[in-house]
DNA sequence: TTTTTGATTGATACTGACTTTCAATAGCAG
DNA sequence: CTGCTATTGAAAGTCAGTATCAATCAAAAA
């Protein structure tokens, strides 16, 4: 669709996306889903559900867990959000904005720390599977477990012991 | 080590090793355990704890929940079993046998099913991007979520048993 | 064989992510 | 402004998995 290369205005056209959404749907633009879209736009990276409602209660102390979950659910069903596994703990989503291209992800097993990035290589092999299979393609993820590089003598990632992911 | 081509063979000698490493470490064969391992041995596919369990208390009924992850979790440390993230409901576990090859997974979205797959190209990339990447492999997973080809009028694959459903 | 020791057990209660219920509230069309 | 009903927060529920703890039992020692 729209190729700006202007995050920020790919964000209003998002956000006014989304407004287009509930109202063709018939939902509300309450000022709680907008606190949470807000929230949504301010971060870059992969996030999840908690994480989210921590951000958005600093801003509207009012906003309560579910309307939080529910919400996440209502952009997953107009295709806003994209759902990443990246361990059994929460689910991951990613904002698909335009300009970001579909991207892949590695996970530290031990402090949660996440690098996205894009691979061809893989993309290709991706979809040759999925068809060889006999699969149709709904959510494709290429997620590695490993452990990042900062170890310790243990042979563990130093930062294990820090709480799930405060990137 | 061994590559006897005969699964019961293997499993056997894998048996044999798992008694060794309890012994080894100063744990302790206990019926439970044995009933655990012995079922473990008929799953043919990848599997997770509560079916596992399921299917333990059809031969002894009073083998506990807990005592199932508890040996699940023993198994994982002593490297019997693969962790496979194939959604966020479960846990699955692959039996890490000698005649195993590493293998990839794919899952459908609707009904859950599962196809195991090898794929060298998707192995080597795996292997570069980790080291690209500054990663120390763990657990590697390459996983898709799709939808198989069994799909019914409203796109959705037929076999679908789970609850959560989208109006 | 009997004793001893502490690993293991099942029952129970708990955790944490996420969902459901429901009465009250608040968008928004008229 | 009014009425309809989608949405809300609080509270309770679900579900996979874990922690607690007294009783039990594997297995080494006597």
């Amino acid at each position: 669709m729209n190729q700006s290369k202007d995050p920020s205005t790919n964000n209003a056209l998002l956000q006014k996306e989304i407004k287009d959404f509930l109202q063709k749907k018939g939902f509300r633009i309450t000022k709680q889903r907008l606190a949470i879209l807000e929230t949504l736009f301010q971060s870059k990276d992969c996030f999840h559900a908690e994480e989210l409602w921590d951000k958005v209660i600093q801003e509207d102390a009012s906003v309560s867990r579910p309307t939080v979950y529910r919400t996440l659910k209502l952009l997953l069903e107009g295709g806003f959000l994209r759902p990443l596994d990246l361990g059994r703990d929460q689910q991951y989503y990613d904002l698909n904005t335009p300009d970001q291209a579909k991207q892949n992800h590695i996970i530290c097993k031990d402090c949660n720390k996440i690098i996205e990035f894009n691979d061809p290589c893989l993309d290709i092999r991706e979809s040759a599977l999925i068809k060889e299979l006999g699969f149709n393609p709904k959510n494709m993820t290429f997620k590695v477990e490993a452990t990042c590089q900062e170890l310790n003598s243990t042979g563990q990632c130093d930062r294990k012991d820090t709480e799930s992911d405060q990137e």
